[in-house]
DNA sequence: AGGAACAAAAAGTCAGACTTATTTGTCACA
DNA sequence: TGTGACAAATAAGTCTGACTTTTTGTTCCT
């Protein structure tokens, strides 16, 4: 699941990352590089490794005389995939995926109507095969197969527009998929109009058409959000 | 301009991180923490310290009996606030500028829709004044002020859209902005049409006219987007 | 009350010794 | 010739202790 963090030093992060994107310790609170490295079991330095791993998130900041002090969370790198990772697996999960699902519905149509006018033959193929692998999994609760086809399919969009910040949000996504699947309640198959859309998507990728793809990906994603909206709480 | 970094840690980072998202270390080139804490003439600890944040940054990656490795672009973390800074102030400046361009135009519009639903009567207020701002100083070569003003108005849009991925991207937009200003040429006054446009987006979301606000500002994007064009060169 | 000198606290820095994992090379054996 | 195990080399990882620097808060003097 999570990376355990190679070495002592990931280690520590691992324990505090999470404990301060849980809001554990509020903003404002003064914490010790010493204090913490005796907490942990570890020498100064391995902790002020993380420490400064922490200060490059903008989760902590440093100060001399003063200590290491808890930003708030609107000072936060929300964008670090660890950051991220931190989130979902702690208390405001529900939350974060909503945000997620929001910056995915901004994203994701344009990345298709990019993906449209700049994808290779080969990423054309790969979309359809996507598609295709959706539609064989898509009944008989065969939904970790679906899974995988419906993340690859997405990855493909998202690398395939041929901007590196789309790119990168791939794994987010994949997070975002995995966890419908994993952690929310998903009794039946999944939406057979979602799963059609999808084909088409890849069509109008195929055909170039840059309006039609961006058209059928915002369906999509809006089916994503009232999904959401079913399955998790609005705050 | 960019931050000196404080402590001899980010004095360090200051100097390596640009060299490396300029690409003056190949990606799978090595590097030895040795050999680097000596050439900054800094000890190990500090060094090491460096590094840690590099990793996390995944601009590189540190292993045993081996050395510190430089990743190809494809893993950077191209949302930490900071990789975009050093980003901008290197070489593919122009490239960087594409990219955020682009982003900016999938979330804005959005974001400004969902402002026009959730933003509170003194966001509404706050808006409308960047928007007089702008109009206050869009004709006769005020470009610093209207800049001012423009940088407010899209921070108020993202950070009123009430979802903090987009609020966090307020700095990376502002720097966009401020970067059209005082890097690339900008001869003449704004273009009217994007003025009035900024002052109809403060209308409808006064209005509570989340589609209208959502076009309206997906015209600004657009008008950015064919600006950059004219401005830079595309690759 | 205002300001200057002082003391304390915590992060920052450094140097050196030691540990550990990983790679690479070597040598014997099949 | 190829393949296995074993040994050596190497660079990161870890720990410790001493020292420096900056910031803050206090105290004392005017």
């Amino acid at each position: 699941m999570s990376t355990p963090g190679r070495g002592l030093h990931g280690h520590v992060l691992g324990t505090l990352g999470p404990a301060i994107t849980a809001g554990e310790y509020p903003a404002g609170s003064v914490l010790r590089t010493d204090e913490l490295a005796q907490h942990f079991e570890v020498s100064r330095s391995v902790m002020r490794e993380a420490v400064r791993v922490l200060e490059s998130m903008h989760l902590v900041e440093s100060r001399r005389r003063v200590g290491v002090t808890v930003l708030p969370k609107c000072e936060w790198n929300v964008y670090d995939p660890q950051v991220i990772r931190w989130r979902l697996a702690g208390a405001d999960r529900p939350h974060q995926l909503r945000s997620l699902t929001v910056l995915r519905s901004a994203i994701e149509p344009v990345a298709a109507g990019l993906t449209a006018a700049n994808a290779t033959a080969e990423q054309c193929a790969e979309l359809t095969e996507c598609a295709l692998g959706m539609v064989a999994n898509s009944r008989g609760h065969k939904l970790e197969a679906y899974l995988i086809h419906d993340i690859a399919f997405h990855r493909v969009i998202l690398t395939a527009s041929g901007n590196e910040m789309f790119a990168r949000l791939g794994d987010v996504v994949a997070e975002v998929l995995a966890g419908r699947t994993h952690h929310e309640v998903m009794f039946e198959d999944p939406d057979p109009a979602a799963v059609t859309l999808h084909v088409q998507v890849a069509e109008a990728v195929r055909e170039g058409d840059a309006t039609r793809a961006e058209q059928l990906t915002r369906e999509i994603t809006v089916g994503a959000l009232q999904e959401l909206d079913i399955l998790v709480p609005k705050s």
